[in-house]
DNA sequence: ATGATACGCAACCAACGAGTTGCACGTAGG
DNA sequence: CCTACGTGCAACTCGTTGGTTGCGTATCAT
């Protein structure tokens, strides 16, 4: 089953684009001033930003000759869904082995 | 930066392993049971648990000829906490925003 | 009009990832 | 002992990915 997971799970499994990420949640900002940060190219960067936003986590807006990224907290969702449930399951299966605990104990 | 984050993430960017994750959170299993349930070869599935290991996100332990292996959810932390501070950051934007608004408004 | 700036597209490359097959080694059981 | 089972390791293929460079084009300022 290939759902929107795989992207944002691959989306943030790279640091650069973590990276990202991080500096657009305090501002928007083009492909260039952002790779000026960077140790690479504005093509690299520009890529990055492409497969963010297929993911869903940043959007873009063309301004001029400039073209604003800003980021798209709502794409985590899928990504935070999936492991909230895992989590989930993990709790339950604690709590439940805490009930059985204290049953066997005290029974 | 390279983190503990990027194994995590790249490990859950694949819907093989997050089945793996999920069917393991039940049970016990072996590569080879495992990979009966699935479309690829047992190596295939020694491979992703390899990495799943690696990332910190499933144990094993060898019982005679067999390799037993079990989910680690505690591994998902590194995931989970970027994800949730992603989520803090967002919220206590919009918490300011808010608050802006508020008092723009009514200032 | 000209030059500088910011961009997008395409080609190319090295490295990695997911998958396969083949084989050799330990272990369980007739 | 011998066979069957389960595993691990290595080699190989093939598509993807992160990176580069080069080029063409649109926009802004002089």
């Amino acid at each position: 089953m290939t759902t929107e997971a795989d992207h944002v799970f691959a989306a943030l499994s790279d640091p650069t684009r973590r990276q990202l990420l991080e500096w657009l949640d305090d501002e928007v900002a083009t492909a260039t001033s952002l790779a000026e940060r960077l140790p690479i190219s504005r093509q690299a960067v520009a890529k990055h930003l492409s497969e963010l936003s297929a993911a869903g986590l940043v959007s873009s807006r063309r301004e001029g000759r400039e073209t604003l990224f800003s980021v798209d907290n709502e794409g985590l969702e899928p990504a935070s869904e999936w492991l909230a449930q895992r989590a989930a399951v993990w709790e339950q299966r604690l709590a439940r082995l805490a009930k059985t605990a204290r049953s066997t104990g005290e029974g």
